[in-house]
DNA sequence: CATCGATATTGACAGACGTCGATGTATGCC
DNA sequence: GGCATACATCGACGTCTGTCAATATCGATG
């Protein structure tokens, strides 16, 4: 079975502004706000974009949030499973990166809405 | 006291993939996002910002769903007290406007991640 | 003023979500 | 092999969220 991922099932939707938004597109689209759409995701995605080289390894991560370990744990594997983050693993570390692609594509979405 | 609406607050930031977001602004940020994350709430909106003129009649609004208009009503309030939709009294019938400066300010947000 | 129609508010409930401590898994090193 | 370190998973807990039925509010109309 062919399945879209995230990034893919927003990339192929006409501007909010133009026709309504079906309810299949709404229903894929909404998961990958979702994974935004929380003060501590938010922050992270933010650190990891604007560390040197696009990415961060999860140690570098986590001190700057008040919260457990498993915690951050968890919120990356959200904002990965959303395709936002791609993760690498390289030795004991693993390191995550922001998908421009995926970003942009939730962009356009919106700012067509705008207009 | 001074309180920035939800757009201002998303307006005044700097480009994600610059500098980490403070937690201050991603908790103001967030609640946008948060809005915006539910299928029902993102087709409301694209009703709305498709419909001729740019406004609709929460009566125009209702037929497209399979949802009790209680819960059509909660979703608009959840988008109006997002900055997200305008709200206009005429008459007896509520008319509702997608505020596109709410809509570009986080797009823009968004799309500076992806860079 | 009584009534009707359009929309909002309230209260209740089930399911989803954020968080934690405890535990599991895998890699590197002695 | 044995141990330490980095990260993920699990299970549990309180809180938030989407939904509905019932009710309230507000404007138009007779």
């Amino acid at each position: 079975m062919l399945t879209l991922t995230p990034v893919e099932a927003v990339a192929c939707c006409s501007p909010l502004s133009r026709e309504p938004l079906s309810q299949e597109a709404a229903e894929r689209i909404a998961p990958m706000l979702k994974a935004l759409a929380d003060p501590v995701r938010l922050r992270l995605l933010s650190l990891v974009a604007s560390h040197e080289g696009g990415e961060a390894c999860v140690c570098d991560l986590g001190d700057a949030f008040d919260l457990s370990q498993p915690t951050i744990s968890h919120h990356l594997k959200v904002l990965h499973e959303a395709g936002l983050l791609e993760r690498e693993k390289r030795g004991v570390w693993v390191y995550y990166r922001s998908s421009p692609t995926a970003m942009s594509s939730l962009a356009t979405l919106i700012s067509d809405t705008a207009s």
